[in-house]
Order: C-alpha cells, then structure tokens, then sequence
DNA sequence: TTCTTTAGAGAAAAGGTTTTCTCAAGCTGC
DNA sequence: GCAGCTTGAGAAAACCTTTTCTCTAAAGAA
C-alpha cells in the first residue's frame, strides 16, 4: 500500500527562513532588515521594532554559514584527542567547552587515535570547515600527536600534550602534584614514604620521583624508594607483596602512581590486615572518581584540574583568534590534593 | 623592549588561497578553474591539468563554508549528550566518527548535562550552523534528553538515550544480553542462578531481571532471585553479605548489572575464601575494560556493542541526510558475551 | 562558400548575510 | 528661496564556490 500514508521518516527538511523572508515580510530591504535586527545604522524606532517583531514571528535566525562566510570567522574550533577512553580528554574538552559555550563557539571533537593518517584527515577536514583554532590534547605529556600543526595558518593551543617548539601550551604541573601528596604525608607525621611509581617510560613518572626525593631530603627523611611499573591494580599488588615481605622496616605511607595503582596497594594491605590509614597512608593520582570513591577506605588523591586546564586553553585559545598576541611557552597548572580517608586526617584537625 | 622581536605569537592567519588565486595564477576564469578541478564542464585536457597542477602547488582547498551555503549541507552533524562521564557516549562517538568520517562529516560534541537552558543553547547553535543532522545519545535509555528535538526540521537520530515517539532509535538488547549471560550459566551447569541488579528506577533493571527469570523458568531451575540496589562495587559486597550469611543452599552464579557490582561481588566472595569461578561464577554487563579486566580473575562479562551502535545511528543518519526514508522505530542491537575466566569454561572446551 | 554543429571557455547568478556607499526627502538657518 | 545638514532607507559589493547559460571560433557538412 503505497498511498502516501506509509509510515516511514521523510527528511522533511523544512526551507529555514532567511533575512530575506523577514524583509519581504516587514517591506523592507535586507540591508534595512539586517541594520534593524544588528542594532545597526539609523532608522526610526518603529521600523526596528517592527523589523524586529516579524523576525521573531517568523522565527528567523540568521545562517552562521553565510555570517563566517563574511566575516572570515567560523565560530568554531577542533580539538584533537588521541585518548580514546576519554579520560583526561573528557575533562578537558568539558573544560574548553565551557569557555566557548558563551561565546556561541562550536567544538569538533576529533579522535586521531595514534594514526596520522586519521589525524591528518581531522586536520584536512577541519581546516576545509575554516575552524578558528584548533586546541590539540591527549593521553599523556610526553608523546606527540601523530599530526604536524606547525603553519596551519590558525592558532592552536596545546592542553595536556606534548607541545611542538615554540608555541603556547597548558600541563599539569606533576611536580607541584607529588609535591602536595608527599608533604601531606610529611605534615601528617609518616616517615618511611615510598613512591610505587608508573612505567619508566613516561616522563611524568621521573618528575613526580624527582619531586618526592626532594620532599623527602628537604624534610631529612629516610632514603627514598621509587618503584617503577605498569599503571595497573597488580602492579600495586605487586609492590605491596615486594614491600612488605622483605625483611627490615616497613612503609608507613605509600604515594602512587595512579589511582589504579593505589587501589590495588590498597586492596593488598587489607588482604595482608594492614590497615589504611591507620597503619599505612595511600595517596593516589589523576582522582579518577570511579576509583578513588569506591576504594575502601576512599582515595586521598591528587587532581590534576584538567577541567580548569582545559577552560584556560579555550580562553588563550579565543585571545588569539581575537587576534591578540599572547606569549609561547608551557603553563603549568596547580594539581590540587582531594583529602579523602586513605591517610588519616592531619594533625589537629 | 618593543624592539618588535617580541617573542609573542602572533596569530599571523595567512589568508588562505581561494579559487580565485588559482583561476588568476593559471589565467583562466573561476569558472574553468572550478569545473577543472570538480571535473566537470568541457575543456582540453591540457588546460585542465594545468589548472590542477597550479591548484595543487598552491595549496587550494576549497572553502567548505561557501560549499555549504550553496549545497545547503554543511557535511557536519551534531551528537548530543548528558553522559559527562563518558563512559557510554564515547563509544557510541567512537561509532558515529567512524561511519561518519568517511563521508567527509564532521562531528560537533555537545554535553548537555541534564540542563535544559544548556541543550538549548547547543541545538541552537547547531541549528544556526546548519548541520545536517542531530544525534542524540546518553546515559541511560530510560530518560530523555533535557530538549526538544521534534520539529527541528533536520533529520534526528535517538541512539542509546530515551527516544521520541515515532522517530528513528537504537537501542542496545537489554532482554537479550541478560539472556546472553543467564544462559551462559545454564550451559555451564550451574543451578542456583541469583541476580544482583541495579536501581529499580532503571528500566533496564527490569528488562534484564524479566530476561533472567524466563530463562530460568525455561530451564526448570530454582525460583529466580532478584535483588535490586545501586550500580555500585559497595552495594555487590551488600549484595553478598546477604545472600551468604542467610541460612540455606548458597548461590552458584550471580549475574551482576553492571561490571562494578561484579567487582564488588567478585572481592567479597573472595574475601570470603569463595573460589571465582570454581565455587561461585560471576558475570557483569557494560564490558568496561578498565574495571572487567582488572577484576581478579577478569570479568566475563556482556558488551553492548556501542560503537556499532553508533555506527548504524551514523550511517542511518547519512541515509536521512541523502533524503533516503527510513522507516521509524526501536531497533535493538544486539549484546555479545566476553567471556574471560569469572565462570570458568563452558562444558568441553 | 555557406550553414550547422561542437568544443572550449567565460559571464553571471545563486546561496545568505553584513557593510559601505548613495540617494531622496525633510529640516534649519539666513 | 536656497545652501547645507540630517535622517531614514535602499543599492550594491563582498565573502567563495558551483552551475547554468552564453558566446566565439573552428571544424565539418553540403
């Protein structure tokens, strides 16, 4: 039965209403109907008004397309992630979006996986879309995305990826983060703190280790003790069991790596019937919620504030596409430490 | 020193290289030089690889944004979201970029938390920009959008959120991934089957649980056992607690409704000396890597393959796009089991 | 040689908006 | 009665590309 009346979704695309419409409608012309509605030009108050009126009746909203057309401005940026979990991305991006929303700024999110094949087709497709900036982000500090965004022609900003040479770019300080968690230990009076780090192969893990003998020499501290491996739950089983079997004094403050890291020091201890914080303090990193929450007891973490990290590079990121100069080089953002249960509470408090 | 060395970054936007440059720098007319390049119109071969060869030694790409205006097609769809997290949007993103990439779409990613004013504000802007179409996904399926998307004029795709009545959605097979994992005990020979699931505000909850007790009843074992709380790892050690410190036959096989309940329900067993899998099976659902392959042993646990969800809800929307009908309603995609080592070997593997 | 056809290329319009320029009418002041 | 302003509004160009239409010149047919 094909009378018509088959049940299936025409694409009905309704023609949009343009300025033209709305001068036709007001017996105007569109430049009169453009000035009325831009707060534009001279007329009387009557005829903005009016103009006015028709377009709200008419529900006229202008074409953005023919507006960057014009104005060489397409009020819209990419970002480029090759963190496909989304978890340091997803804060960022929530960041940056944030600060483009009020300035009626669109973001095409685009994930290059670690493919420059697929990143140089984002890039291709975005310059085509002529986004104002593009804002590149990623999984970790130390790694390049697989484009080259050098002389694209627009700004880019970097957020919480290897930046290239020479440009602007906004990270979290892992220093100043490892700082915070280790003086907090210090501060709650724990003495034998070891450091049950990531993989060696990562940047950040030589300079939070760096960060932690610092801590540890300023405060005249037994010897530090980095152990490096993968960001993983065994991995902090793992060093648990070497910690804790070997004979001689025992830690009585474990910072790690990564959360996951952490829960899995966690679980361990408990499995041995060490108890956290009582005997044994674990501070966490990246406060990644899901875990740091449902460790038992709950994860005192550092955050490394990528929403804020992300918010800043959208706002650098808008200075310069408003074509103001703005000075290279790295920003480092302040972590900031989440007090939970998994290291007691400071003294006095 | 404004000695104008001034080590800042200019946002120096080059202009970029338009048709007409091509057109002049090969001596012809925009025109030829248009038709050359998109191979159309007449002319002598020559003249055409002349213009191609000047075309790509200046670098033309041809201005999307004019493109559009006159196609009316932006090459550019909208993906609407509440799920901050993540953690079901991005593979249902992953999905869409996928099928969309191909065609030369691009992507805006919208987060509209549960905040009407803020979904307005979005789909205005995406409106105003023109894309081609919306999709529109979340975090549960039982919820809307905080938007209206009827009668927007465009194409509108619900994929893995609450849709409206009439229009096109995926959804994932909830009945049937429960299924999926109930049955997969059965054929393993377990008998005494419970079933910790989520919140009852869920619809899903009760779709899995209704799946759970047929294929119980199909196969004449116990009565079927539900037990409803949050979607979280404290409420599977709950969960445990009661179903083992009760008097009476113990559980052989617990299907959880999410991995984190599984997790819950995997470390109290184990902290109760229980065996997983031998003494006790466990299956979760979401497949969510980071925590079903942490999990000791990992999780076997159902996936509800959301980025070829997003896949179909990308290439359907083309189709939509294109002004092919599709026929309204609910397509269920189906769930697959991941089988790793929570429930031990079916039968003569 | 003349008429018809075709090849090759350009002119112009369209898409929707903004902005500058132009123009006519009304008014002020002398 | 007129030079000079101001006011209100429209015409037109610009942004960049695609496409249809038009035009010229040359080739082919009679």
């Amino acid at each position: 039965m094909s009378d018509g009346s088959d049940n299936v979704i025409q694409p009905a695309r309704r023609r949009p209403v343009t300025l033209r419409d709305v001068a036709e409608t007001a017996r105007v012309s569109v430049a009169t109907a453009s000035k009325a509605l831009n707060d534009q030009g001279r007329m009387t108050a009557e005829t903005r008004t009016r103009i006015r009126a028709v377009a709200l009746q008419l529900g006229f909203r202008p074409n953005s397309l023919a507006q960057s057309l014009l104005r060489r401005r397409s009020f819209t940026v990419g970002l480029l992630t090759n963190d496909s979990y989304g978890r340091f991305s997803l804060p960022v991006m929530a960041g940056v979006s944030e600060a483009l929303l009020d300035n009626g700024v669109s973001v095409f999110l685009c994930n290059v996986e670690d493919d420059p094949r697929l990143g140089q087709l984002h890039v291709d497709a975005m310059l085509d879309k002529r986004v104002d900036g593009i804002i590149a982000s990623g999984k970790r500090l130390d790694r390049h995305l697989p484009v080259d965004l050098s002389n694209l022609g627009i700004p880019v900003i970097y957020a919480f990826t290897e930046p290239d040479p020479n440009s602007i770019a906004f990270v979290s300080d892992d220093e100043g983060g490892a700082r915070l968690a280790v003086e907090h230990f210090v501060a709650l009076g724990r003495k034998r703190i070891v450091h049950v780090a990531g993989p060696e192969t990562f940047a950040v893990v030589h300079q939070r280790a760096d960060a932690y003998r610092a801590v540890l020499a300023e405060n005249g501290l037994t010897p530090p003790r980095v152990m490096m491996g993968p960001w993983s739950e065994g991995w902090g089983h793992q060093a648990v069991a070497e910690l804790f079997d070997a004979p001689g004094e025992k830690p009585d403050a474990v910072f790690c790596g990564n959360d996951q890291i952490a829960r899995g020091v966690v679980d361990a201890l408990r499995e041995r019937g060490l108890r956290v914080p009582e005997d044994v303090g674990v501070i966490g990193f990246d406060n990644w919620e899901i875990v740091a929450a449902a460790t038992r007891p709950p994860l005192t973490t550092v955050d490394m504030n990528l929403t804020a990290l992300g918010r800043e590079a959208g706002l650098t990121l808008l200075s310069l596409v408003d074509g103001k100069p703005v000075e290279p080089g790295l920003r480092k953002l302040p972590c900031r430490l989440v007090v939970r249960q998994s290291c007691g509470r400071p003294p006095g408090d």
